[in-house]
DNA sequence: GATGAATGAGCATTCATTCAT
DNA sequence: AATGAATGAATGCTCATTCAT
């Protein structure tokens, strides 16, 4: 899936183990700073590994990124497949894909705000291959929803439009952390989501009554 | 709001002339290649101002950035007032602050994107600026939730968490752009807003028969 | 005696009275800053003459340094003029000029500081000139020595050497006065400069024993 | 005594020879132009170290400066504790005392100078540093100077004026160059200045006559 | 494989000087 | 004569990258 940065250093398992250090020291790093104001001094610093010896593993700078990219990538699939286990109804299907993502999201908040905000920091190619991996990961939600939809359960709508939504639903709890932080749980944000999802805000009692009330001509706008 | 920049310059319209054109070439650059990867060689040239006499209207590289945030602010407070005009009604009210947010989006796409991207290249007093402005406009949102809710028409939720969740659906419209271009319409999207967060994604038809469904044990985790 | 600057300014008295200004903020800026360290902005600021007119009273910023050493040398020179009236002996005459230089070094102090340390900020013509004020100066004592040393009041020595001796004693004033200030009055600096000038620091009740004393040895070295 | 300068070099005597290369250099340079209008580039140039790894040996320009300073401290603090050598007469040592500063005033000429000159381009750290050392540095000729009035052998003065007076007299060979080149030699200078410090200028012979005598009144002023 | 010193292009910023009004 | 905005070369400093050992 994606490029393979090149090595001299015959020893693997070496080399995973160091681009392992180098993949947490920068993680910390780049939470902190960003990475244009993260030095590779730094890098060499917080990573125990040489300045000099650290271009043994990487090629460029950008390569810390891909390695911050790569796992996030491998992170969200695992997570998502986790979720995906035969399940044959849509609803259920979704709410799994929903509720998996999320807790992956959690796990892995660091990385996710990272890519988030050093994309325009990449290259063109490591941004394609991060793009494209996305797209992969919304097609998931597409075909949740497409099934849904065919079946039945769901409204047709533009499925593309309605993953993205729904990404970007559970990606509050990343981006908004420093608003939500101490403020709501986990918990609280899953069952949160699930219901804006599934049935929106509007009290059920008031909802129920069908015909001709206000909030209904409201919303078609 | 915010810290005015000083200047040794009289012409008060003369400064506001040039820090607008500084503002306009620093969005188009900064989309492009991002703050850090934009020299002020580059400001230079694409405002058409020189070197020397940039730094008579900044103190700083980052005030530029600085124009960015105030514009952004300016621009979404602006929107909200418009969106805000006397209307009793919470799911009108409500539906009027999501369109009109999304239209000041939409407008200032760019901005907004910039904003997002470049929050860790602030210094701690503009990123602090930024979040006041952020945390002010989410008040917005929680003030028609709140008032939905006491009046019967939203389920009972809590309202900073929903806040974030519709401010984050609408800037789908702006963070998902790269997967949306050419393929929802605004009117699509505001559309999808709209019945997402007033209706969830169910179909009203099932929805309608009430109880011991599927979907609705689901939902409810 | 120094190179008149050029200005197109029609109006004489008025070019005096700019160039008055300009002289006492740059010895007021010079004095806590530097030559270098002092911006034209803040002459301009501290003379009260605009940016662009200061360039009307000045060709460039080293001939501020020049309004400076211009005054210096008036000052210095005026007073050993006054501590020359005519006196027939030599230990008079030198004592006067002592006396009256010192007063002079008092007078103008942070002057005569800003000269001593900018010097190497002088172009070489401005130097120069410097320089043969100093000579200048330097030979007034020379023929009040070389007449002492001709009727027998003076040791005969180098008087280019004693010269510039005696002229340091009195420049410890100006020189050292940070480390004088509040410890020594100019009373008594004038004093200790006479004294040590005329009769050394040797007592005079050991010194009056002549023969075979040990200091007399040591001295002679 | 003075603040190290930190650098991330390990290899202390390549610190040590690099820096040494800096401390040539910068003598060199500042001796002809002064600290300020000596560039960094000029610097990486005459000392042979690239622009980059210069600055593996500094923080900061003003360290180049702190170079200079370390060395004409230490030059002189070693011609003192050399003149020093128990010594029961205080003429005698005084005038030891004398002969070895002139020495090493010689042997340091340069530095010497270019701290005359560069004291206002100090930090205010440096500078406070700068005069803790002279002030050390008077006080050797103070506790001499001290002792030999207590024993009798010296006038009874303010000793702290005539520390400063004789360390002038000592500077004249350093800071009078320009004129005394060619004209006085070292030798010279010395005899000048140990009999200036004795016996004052006047003649043995006319000063022997005691009471009554022009010099006399005139010299007490 | 590891070390750490060296390289040099690149950047933000300053400031003396000019010039249209 | 005066104003003050504009110019742009120059400077201190940083940092990704290389390479001899």
């Amino acid at each position: 899936m994606s490029r393979k940065i090149p090595t001299n250093v015959k020893n693997k398992a070496l080399v995973l183990k160091r681009r392992q250090q180098i993949f947490e020291a920068v993680v910390k790093l780049f939470s902190k700073k960003g990475y244009h104001r993260t030095t590779l001094r730094e890098i060499s610093k917080e990573s125990g590994i040489t300045l000099g010896n650290l271009y043994d593993y990487i090629i460029t700078k950008e390569d810390t990124l891909h390695f911050v990219q790569e796992k996030a990538t491998q992170a969200v699939m695992s997570a998502i497949s986790r979720g995906e286990e035969g399940n044959s109804h849509p609803v259920e299907k979704l709410k799994r894909l929903i509720m998996s993502e999320l807790d992956a999201m959690n796990e892995y908040q660091e990385l996710i705000l990272i890519i988030y905000q050093e994309s325009h920091s990449m290259s063109k190619e490591l941004l394609h291959s991060l793009l494209k991996s996305e797209r992969n990961h919304l097609k998931q939600f597409e075909r949740v929803l497409s099934e849904g939809i065919k079946k039945g359960f769901f409204k047709p709508t533009n499925v593309r439009m309605t993953a993205n939504m729904i990404k970007m639903l559970i990606d509050t709890w990343v981006i908004k952390r420093w608003d939500l932080k101490g403020k709501v749980t986990l918990e609280a944000m899953r069952q949160g989501i699930l219901e804006m999802v599934f049935q929106g805000i509007l009290d059920p009692e008031k909802r129920g009554i069908r015909t001709g009330r206000t909030e209904d001509r409201l919303i078609r706008g």
